[in-house]
DNA sequence: AAATGACAAGATAACGTTATCCGAGGTTAA
DNA sequence: TTAACCTCGGATAACGTTATCTTGTCATTT
């Protein structure tokens, strides 16, 4: 965790004087093209970036507005980023927040949150390769939860997805069932892969043959769910249950299937993830994988705050938090139309 | 907009040195009783909060954490947030972000924000008279967003609740029907006081005469929801269609409407509040007034940093802006089974 | 009783910026 | 040609804290 360089780094790299370099970097004022050049050059050098706490407090205002919510939360993002805001306000700390669901996006706040001198940072990261957020994390403890790209590198806090899917499939198995499709999304995001094995995994411990077919993978949205469950439930032999790994693709599986005329339970059961509102309320009521999504959030928050106060032994305590899913039955699991004798 | 004291200014008061002050509050080694008194006694005489700036520059730590989301987004309240997010960024502005659903929580954020020295401060109440949040309020601009407590006396940013209201009733009158129902929270809040006004305003504008025992005022809640539909539905002389005023009680009305075998819109025509998923995941998709959240929040966090930018010509643009809500018609909503034949 | 130490209060420096002040050099005008 | 001005670079001060250094007082020890 290496000290950034600050305006007097540059004014020394440059062969110029401290103001001299605030003025060529705010445009205040007109200076030598040749000194200007040298010292966007030294800036480039050495990477700078400004110190916002600095600049605030000399020029007496922030550049930060707040923003007090006394709304419902409801989604699982949202709960969770309750749970963070709820860890740091229980250890002195104040949360800016920032969302970015493109990779611009999160480098821009990277980027912004790196000024404000955070002292850590809990992030859903929205892909892989993000220069800014690795170049973040060389300075200050970074916390990935909910998900990760890359071969938890980090200190993360997630779902305990195979064991989530595990339950899943054998609560229909327990059913009766023997031909079960998955659908997921075709991200190489850990949830999705995660899951995916894991029902692969299970099947097999179970000892059923794995037709390739019933694994779809579509993209991550809701039209991404309607395709897979379109092109699931036309093969010629039929899934009597499906597992949905995602709430977004879960909502186009319903669509679907109420497209196609198919009855839930009746003629599929169905497993999705998430417990939200939506799926409490729908007719039927959707068994589900419920994330802690609070509680994620919380251990995050927690988890990186520990990690910030002893930044000397931190590797004490374990890189990866998994968290169990609760696997919640309602009114679309039901046994099959025609439970087939057991062959095994 | 009155400068906040500082450490100085209570060392001058106690009569004291600034370290002895900064000593005394940090209770980092002993100082003699009777300095520590008169110091304390300043602090409270003036006021006194510290420069949360000052100190995280001199110890090189925030306790700021970042939090950075790839999540989705869904409620209506987490869409506004993202709303007030992006005018933010567009405009150079970082979101410090706070969720106080109590009075105790709001004082806290509030108290919090003001250390942080933020320019600004956009907030959904969550009741009136925070006397911490009056403070800030002198100091820095401060815009509500969705709903206000008093009587508009800051810049707002709200639904144009009458106007959404009259909409939904003028819909279910041009269906036919002459029995509606209202179904609105009991807490003093504009949105409710507001729409439900809006109501009985376009009932009366119509020639319907108003019973009083059609307009139902229960908590704020899912239950709340679902004892007002009880109280509604089992009238002498029913209603064939509901208004409700917010997403929370909607879901109660819906769980009730179904417990009592009603058949929505054959029994009863239901129009809602928000255009959330489970309202049109579920069978049948409901009638709402969709409310423009993203676009509130944008035009809260623009209105509060125009706000910030210009103090001195403060008064030159309007204090509550209003936002049209869109009736979104679906199937929740048909005429009345037996069309009464037109009195007026 | 003189010397050593413990303690606490004030003075001073530092965090990393930006605003103000000063002076050297060049340009313009009388 | 010299006085007045303008321009731009650097030195210095300031933002509001906390950390370090200095000084003075009082208690303890031999």
């Amino acid at each position: 965790m290496s000290r950034t360089p600050k305006l007097s780094d540059v004014a020394q790299h440059a062969g110029v004087s401290v103001p001299t370099v605030s003025r060529v970097l705010r445009e205040v004022r007109n200076v030598d093209p040749e000194l200007k050049d040298r010292v966007l050059l030294s800036v480039k050098a050495l990477g700078y970036q400004p110190n916002r706490l600095a600049k605030s407090l000399r020029e007496q205002r922030t550049g930060i507005i707040g923003y007090l919510s006394a709304g419902d939360i409801a989604t699982f993002h949202h709960i969770l980023a309750q749970g963070i805001q709820n860890a740091a306000l229980d250890h002195g700390y104040a949360v800016v927040t920032g969302h970015g669901s493109t990779l611009e996006r999160e480098m821009m706040y990277a980027k912004i949150f790196s000024g404000y001198q955070v002292d850590g940072l809990v992030v859903i990261p929205s892909s892989t390769g993000d220069p800014y957020l690795e170049e973040l994390a060389q300075q200050i403890p970074v916390v990935e939860v909910d998900r990760t790209f890359g071969a938890y590198s980090r200190h993360s806090v997630l779902l305990d997805n195979r064991s989530a899917v595990a339950g899943a499939v054998d609560h229909l198995v327990a059913l009766g069932h023997r031909q079960i499709g998955l659908i997921y999304g075709n991200i190489p995001v850990s949830t999705e892969v995660e899951r995916k094995e894991g029902f692969v995994d299970r099947m097999q411990h179970h000892g059923f043959p794995l037709r390739p077919e019933h694994l779809i993978s579509d993209g991550f949205s809701e039209e991404g769910g309607v395709r897979a469950a379109h092109q699931l439930l036309q093969l010629g032999e039929p899934v009597t249950a499906v597992v949905v790994t995602t709430n977004e693709m879960l909502a186009g599986v319903v669509r679907a299937i109420r497209s196609l005329g198919l009855s839930i339970p009746r003629d599929l059961s169905l497993i999705g993830m998430d417990d939200t509102r939506w799926v409490q309320m729908m007719e039927p009521p959707l068994t589900v994988m419920a994330q802690p999504a609070y509680e994620m959030g919380y251990e995050a928050g927690r988890l990186l705050i520990r990690s910030i106060q002893d930044q000397d032994h931190e590797e004490a305590f374990p890189r990866v938090r998994r968290l169990p899913a609760q696997l919640i039955i309602r009114q679309s699991t039901a046994p099959p139309r025609e439970v087939p004798s057991m062959s095994t």
